[in-house]
DNA sequence: AGCACGCCGACT
DNA sequence: GTCGGCGTGCTC
């Protein structure tokens, strides 16, 4: 195996062949790290993809440079999930590599030299470079790759490091290269000496003129006492603000006291007692048994539980099963920070062999965890899409918790690969069984579970038998006819909500619509306020007081006067959440009435201060956006109201209907938990439209039988398979023609049907780059893979163009 | 992605 | 006369 295929964090198609040099050629092995030049200058850490005999015809492969693992740092299933990911999401191993890794474990030319110990260096036969690199590794001991072209020409600085290194003179410092470092953390004890002088009250005496002092030698004397076998954290004994750190240094210039260092994990871990789960209801435990047979037959499962039907009770019992097989578990969130319950619930339980991984991690952090996890000391991982890379030892089952939600999706993140199906992928590649979960399934997996690809598990009741709760439609029309109206709230709403809290329970309200008006309007001449670098108009935000956009952030102040013609008449159009949070509160001026946006929620531990205001039941109505739709179980919310329910409807997007659903079922099941008498009041102008009456009704299988309906008729998935490609530029006349040639191209390879556009994106300029998109609508089953051959081939075609290459390409499989 | 090379406008 | 803008081409 003389030659390697590497993978480079860059964005480029496939992987590199390198040669591998003899002495390593024992040694390597696939999954394991490199250290490789690449292009005039650069070194890159890489990864060994493939190895083999084949040496490349049209090029001169360069040699790895050295071997950064004694073992593959990647398993064989994350091999395979790679080149599964790449092939049906048409992204670039590089780009897998970027998002998989966590930055310190991907170094570049940061990586250090030094020279190795007891050497001679016959510096006769050293060229210019040579010489100058060791003396200066001799006076410096460690030297960066940066630094040395400060001396050391560009193009030659590989190979004057090559060379030394061939001459043995210099090695590659691993140690130093890794950028990780575990964290040091300082705990103090009392001075052994004291302790065995047996002279305290001696010390006391003197510490008499320092009470302060004697009073923190005191407690860690006693703490250590007490607990012999607990270090004491050094920065405990500050917490309280009651002792200052000048005071321990004043012990310690006395020898009284000492501090040490440990390195510590830098994801503190729970220490507090273990909790035994509870019983499982007859519902939970033939669910649980249902599981089981599927994963018998090697089927993944989706398991549709109404709200509170107690989903999580049966993760935890199949958890706790897969961890006493002795194999590992990951449980997948659409987000970390809205997940208090099920992290709680699974600390107490799992302690120390619970790990998370996310992306509000640090560097540091997220290498922690790869080292934990690849050492097997972590047995349940709770993670984002992110921990789909980590590099598991034997993992026995994947919980994808809340499958429905679009943050397993997110558009902004390359490359673009559902986190939802690719867990499937994975499980598949590890044999462990894959448990989907949510309230309102996927319209696309429950298709596939009704298909029978998926065993499809069904939790019709709420956990203790709880009501669900009862849904009311409001006529907004009607109500206004008959003056029954009060802004954007019907009196009857008004009059619920009114019960609600006079009940001293909560009311939670949905407006799905940040900011305090959509558009800021001329009356007298219709000026709209546009964003400057986008085609979307700038949301009024009354609480700050600006104009915000909310596709590139840029933010205005509010204009006093109309612009164009300088008239007074600016008009807000368009209720936004702000503006409903002070229509409630001028509704219920002595009422608590609380916001929960991300706008709102920007602050460090605002979600958590509001979270437990409402816990503490200081807060009678919580206004927001979907947000309050997660997480917020708690048992004195008895209504949800959504007083303008048919802006979920309007939005171009053929799963606007569905998602309508979801967010409306989601945030209903926050009512009435405990007592069962939750209510749901939903205000619409469309009180017949048939997402309002199927959600009134509550007959699930009708409501996914209308989507799969809707989805037939118009050749939606799960009855196509959709690839949207979108082309960016900030020119637009190129963008254009750009995208007519793809667009003609593809239609070349594809039937007529198959292709829609090019045309321009819903939002044609997003910070100042103009936007087309193509949409193909291909047929699924065995078809679909010949289809997307046709696909990569149109592609390649357009890369060919050189003229083109400026222009930015994303492709969405599964859009 | 980065980086070098190369060709045209505003400056000491 | 030069600095620096970004269009184009290449990297195992």
């Amino acid at each position: 195996m003389q030659y390697a295929q590497i993978i480079l964090p860059l964005n480029l198609k496939g992987s590199f062949t390198y040669k591998v040099p003899d002495e390593l050629i024992p040694d390597i092995q696939l999954g394991m790290r490199v250290l490789v030049p690449f292009g005039g200058k650069k070194i890159y850490t890489g990864i060994v993809f493939d190895l083999h005999d084949n040496a490349p015809e049209n090029f001169v492969a360069k040699e790895v440079i050295s071997l950064l693992d004694d073992s593959p740092i990647m398993p064989p299933e994350q091999i395979d999930f790679w080149n599964w990911l790449s092939e049906y999401y048409l992204c670039g191993l590089g780009e897998i590599y970027r998002f998989a890794f966590p930055s310190s474990l991907k170094l570049e030319s940061e990586t250090y030299l030094k020279l190795k110990p007891n050497i001679q260096v016959d510096f006769e036969n050293l060229d210019v470079n040579e010489m100058y690199l060791i003396q200066a590794l001799e006076v410096r001991q460690l030297i960066n790759l940066t630094d040395i072209e400060a001396f050391i020409a560009k193009k030659d600085i590989i190979k004057t490091i090559n060379s030394l290194i061939d001459l043995q003179y210099i090695e590659i410092d691993e140690k130093i290269a890794e950028k990780y470092r575990a964290k040091e953390v300082a705990y103090v004890k009392i001075n052994e000496e004291v302790l065995s002088n047996q002279n305290l009250t001696e010390i006391l005496l003197k510490l008499n003129k320092a009470p302060k002092q004697k009073d923190l030698f005191l407690l860690i004397l006693e703490m250590q006492t007490e607990k012999p076998d607990v270090p004491i954290k050094k920065a405990v004994l500050f917490e309280d603000g009651f002792f200052g750190s000048s005071h321990f240094k004043s012990l310690a210039d006395k020898n009284l006291v000492e501090e040490y260092y440990m390195q510590k994990d830098r994801i503190e871990s729970y220490e507090g007692e273990i909790e035994e789960i509870e019983e499982l209801s007859e519902e939970q435990k033939s669910a649980k048994l249902e599981i089981d047979e599927a994963f018998e037959e090697n089927k993944n499962v989706l398991l549709h539980g109404v709200t509170s039907s107690g989903k999580t009770h049966i993760y935890l019992e199949k958890i706790e099963e897969c961890i006493s097989n002795g194999k590992n578990v990951l449980f997948l969130l659409p987000e970390i920070a809205l997940t208090k319950q099920i992290t709680q619930r699974l600390e107490k339980k799992y302690g120390r062999h619970l790990g998370f991984y996310h992306q509000k991690l640090t560097d540091f952090e997220r290498v922690e965890v790869w080292r934990r996890i690849k050492q097997n000391d972590i047995k349940i991982l709770v993670g984002t899409k992110n921990a789909l890379f980590l590099p598991y030892q034997n993992l026995g089952l994947i919980i994808v918790d809340e499958e429905h939600d679009s943050a397993y999706r997110p558009r902004e993140i390359t490359p673009h690969f559902n986190a939802k199906d690719s867990a499937l992928i994975l499980g598949g590649f590890y044999g462990a069984g894959v448990i989907l979960g949510s309230a309102t399934p996927s319209v696309e997996s429950y298709f596939r579970a009704r298909k029978d690809k998926m065993k499809y598990i069904f939790l019709n009741e709420r956990f203790g038998n709880v009501k669900l709760p009862e849904y009311e439609l409001i006529n907004l029309k009607e109500a206004q006819d008959s003056k029954k109206v009060s802004g954007n709230f019907s009196l009857r709403l008004i009059e619920e909500i009114k019960k609600t809290i006079d009940e001293k329970n909560q009311a939670i309200i949905l407006h799905n619509r940040r900011g305090y008006s959509n558009v800021l309007e001329c009356e007298s001449c219709g000026y709209v306020n546009y964003c400057s670098n986008c085609d979307v108009v700038m949301t009024y935000h009354k609480a700050a007081n600006e104009m915000k956009c909310h596709y590139c952030g840029q933010r205005a102040s509010r204009p006093r006067t109309c612009p164009k013609c300088h008239s007074e008449n600016l008009n807000e159009k368009g209720v936004g959440v702000e503006q409903i949070h002070e229509e409630v509160s001028k509704l219920f001026p002595d009422k608590e009435v609380d916001r929960m946006d991300v706008d709102s929620m920007r602050k460090k531990f605002a979600y958590e201060k509001l979270y437990e205001k409402i816990e503490d039941r200081e807060t009678d109505i919580v206004v927001g956006t979907q947000m309050i739709s997660k997480g917020l179980d708690f048992d004195h919310i008895e209504l949800v109201a959504i007083p303008k329910a048919d802006s979920l409807l309007y939005v171009q997007d053929f799963r606007a209907e569905e998602r309508a659903y979801q967010l409306i079922t989601q945030v209903s099941g926050r009512a009435g938990r405990v007592s069962g008498n939750g209510k749901i009041l939903i205000q619409t102008f469309n009180p017949d439209h048939s997402v309002f009456q199927l959600i009134k009704m509550n007959n699930i299988p009708k409501i996914y039988k209308y989507f799969l309906t809707e989805r037939q008729k118009f050749h939606y998935p799960p009855f196509t398979k959709l690839i949207m490609i979108e082309l960016k530029h900030r020119r637009v006349d190129k963008v254009n023609r750009a995208s007519q040639f793809l667009g003609s191209i593809l239609r070349k390879y594809l039937p007529e049907e198959c292709v829609l556009g090019p045309e321009k994106s819903q939002i044609a300029r997003i910070n100042n780059f103009y936007q087309f998109q193509i949409l193909l609508k291909l047929p699924r089953g065995k078809n679909y893979e010949k289809f997307k051959a046709m696909v990569l081939l149109s592609l390649n075609e357009f890369d060919e163009i050189t003229a083109y290459q400026s222009i930015k390409k994303d492709v969405f499989v599964d859009f």
